[in-house]
DNA sequence: AAGACGGGGTC
DNA sequence: GACCCAGTCTT
């Protein structure tokens, strides 16, 4: 049974498999930074990325070299920035640790900042051959329809199921083609969404699809508590059309990205005497004229919460009359381009061109 | 064991 | 609006 459900798999994989770049590589560090620009992520939105990775860097010792900054700045649009800094640091781990070789299995991959039980085995399948399964949301639903378990996927015991369940499948003698098969399987054919069961080589093995559960199939538990934020930018802006930016340092989102002076309100304000902020005090004493930038209050979307932002203009002769504090940095409408910052920020800059 | 962490895509 | 995506780390 285990055989015949993997040779199924590779069977129609090998048919049927996209063609994609870092499949053609046993590269580890390639493999690697696909890796952790796939988590969470899906191939089309990941694909550029990697292509500029790769351009940039093109081994383990250059992206250890780097400059945090740029490499924040190359993962812009990408999300989830802990894995671009995770990145860097696994880099300088396997530069300074490993003397410049990737680890080669799978317990010692684990140790990798950022790396944790899907992309361990991933890299270890997939560069060393080493026979390890590959959990990953594909995987839990193939499973969890084929053989019509409904134990959640995102429990503890659900977990620990399916990924006995995984090793148990696993076709030994080739596990980095078997792991390849089951996600790119689970990817394009046993879709979360109206899966292609008329087309499928497990179909008459499959229990969702005999028992007409494929809808019903995976079980999740689904825990989102959503909170809403107010976010108030102020666009400090001097008569050479400078502004001021601030790197995000604290424990928040957007950890070390850039963005405007930000006052954060219960609720949105209708005018900047609701609110306040030291650089108000410190440049704008007397009063200054202001204005709302945006027509309508951007509305952006995260995982857990909602964010609500409005953008001020706050007119300034000039910085240098002021004691600016050093963590702000005075840039124009070109060089704030170089920053890594939230896309938030960058479609509002795209949509008001304060420029003359 | 539960929360936090982005942005894009689909239905 | 709800759900999903080649998950991991922190608390």
């Amino acid at each position: 049974m285990n055989i015949d459900f993997s040779k199924l798999l590779i069977d129609w994989y090998l048919e049927n498999k996209r063609d994609l770049p870092w499949r053609k590589t046993k590269n580890p560090y390639r493999i690697w930074l696909s890796e952790i620009i796939l988590q969470q992520t899906q191939v089309k939105q990941g694909l550029p990325y990697y292509n500029r990775f790769l351009a940039n860097y093109d081994n383990v010792y250059a992206l250890a070299n780097a400059q945090e900054d740029d490499i924040m700045k190359l993962w812009q649009g990408l999300g989830y920035y802990s894995r671009a800094r995770n990145l860097h640091h696994a880099a300088k781990t396997v530069v300074n640790t490993y003397n410049g070789e990737f680890p080669k299995t799978y317990k010692e991959l684990l140790k990798l900042k950022g790396v944790g039980d899907y992309t361990a085995a991933a890299i270890a399948s997939f560069a060393y051959n080493e026979a390890v399964p590959v959990v990953d949301g594909n995987v839990y639903r193939v499973i969890s329809r084929f053989f019509g378990i409904d134990i959640p996927i995102n429990s503890t015991e659900g977990q620990k199921i399916f990924k006995e369940k995984a090793k148990i499948l696993l076709d030994k003698k080739r596990p980095a083609t078997h792991n390849q098969a089951i996600m790119e399987f689970g990817a394009l054919m046993c879709k979360p969404k109206s899966p292609d069961c008329l087309f499928c080589p497990l179909s008459s093995d499959c229990v969702a699809f005999q028992q007409n559960k494929i809808k019903e199939l995976p079980v999740k538990l689904k825990k989102l508590k959503r909170k809403k934020r107010y976010f108030n930018y102020l666009i400090f802006q001097s008569e050479d059309k400078k502004w001021l930016i601030r790197q995000r340092l604290q424990k928040d989102i957007w950890q070390k990205l850039f963005e405007f002076p930000l006052v954060e309100s219960k609720s949105t304000v209708s005018s900047l005497n609701d609110i306040s902020h030291e650089l108000m005090d410190i440049c704008a004493a007397d009063g200054p004229r202001f204005e709302r930038l945006n027509q309508e209050t951007y509305k952006h979307v995260l995982t857990h919460q909602d964010i609500y932002a409005d953008f001020w203009l706050i007119e300034i002769s000039n910085f240098n009359e002021f004691s600016i504090p050093e963590d702000y940095v005075a840039v124009d409408s070109q060089s704030i381009r170089k920053f890594a910052i939230p896309i938030l920020i960058d479609n509002f800059i795209n949509q008001h061109i304060l420029e003359d």
